[in-house]
DNA sequence: TTGTTAATTCGCATTACTTGCAAATTAGAA
DNA sequence: TTCTAATTTGCAAGTAATGCGAATTAACAA
């Protein structure tokens, strides 16, 4: 994703209004490696601006992955991670934590398109699921050290 | 999968009734490579067995997962997908479609544990996002010949 | 500044999918 | 045939996300 400086500069040249939602949820989303869902960020942005809607929060979540600024990411449990990363990897998912962990390409093998068998492969995406060093640690294993659903 | 009359045994030596939506589930399963929704299940099996409850199908469903006979597999679209091969492979799913094909293993660079990160992988997920070769036809294009969603 | 207006936000209803629960039913054993 | 624990069923409820209309507001012009 651009820097919000620069994603200003694109909403501006699209007539898009740079209200103080977004220009909240550019900065919340930006160099963030968390991977959070929308409820998360809505969270977080509730604490520097009470009031603002999660409508909102999916509002421009949805209008920045739809200008390829961000990537939707569902692991197939709990809510949509949106990933501001658009660089190519892949994704660590702990099934003991639900922490998520950037796995990037090249430690993994490239797999590209042309399976050869008529497809016209567009996108791979690669989910590693297992347990992350901290919860792999047979003792200590600490199943709710990150928040895995909502808890309210 | 096993096939129903090995699954028979299991059900039995567990103290698991053999009921007929069981059996009838078992055989709707067997060999099938269509990736099935809970939903479209339903639809058949209330075919051959009128007032089968779609309760009764997610409840089997996941009790053949929790066995190991079957797994669910959520592509982030849709509802989850039933799948009674349990070999190694991937998957490709058609994002004009929904087409969902097998991916063998050993056509698709084979990844697997020790990442050397302190990860403990136990399970890799590929999916490969496109154009079945169907769709890929340029002229004749066919965005529905596949249900996607539920219709009604 | 003030006014104008199209874009945006907000809140609530609604949808899609799945699970919880308890009453009614039934497979399998005795 | 009788008994009972397992199962099925229908419905309520939960989660995640979206549709929609009324209220608000950023951006621009006067
Ligand atoms: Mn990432
Ligand atoms: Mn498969
Ligand atoms: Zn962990
Ligand atoms: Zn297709």
């Amino acid at each position: 994703m651009r820097s919000p400086t620069e994603l200003a500069q694109v909403f501006r040249s699209k007539q898009l209004k740079l209200t103080p939602q977004r220009q909240l949820l550019f900065s919340l989303l930006h160099e963030n490696a968390s991977h959070p869902t929308a409820e998360a960020l809505f969270e977080v942005a509730s604490k520097q601006m009470p009031g603002i809607s999660l409508r909102t929060v999916y509002q421009t979540l949805g209008e920045l992955a739809e200008m390829g600024e961000l990537q939707l990411i569902d692991f197939g449990v709990g809510a949509t991670r949106f990933d501001p990363n658009m660089g190519d990897h892949h994704h660590f998912v702990c099934d003991s934590c639900g922490a998520i962990r950037d796995v990037d390409i090249t430690s993994a093998p490239r797999l590209r398109s042309g399976s050869g068998d008529g497809f016209a492969v567009e996108d791979v995406n690669v989910v590693f699921n297992g347990l992350c060093s901290r919860c792999n640690q047979p003792n200590k294993r600490s199943p709710g050290h990150q928040a895995k659903h909502k808890k309210k």
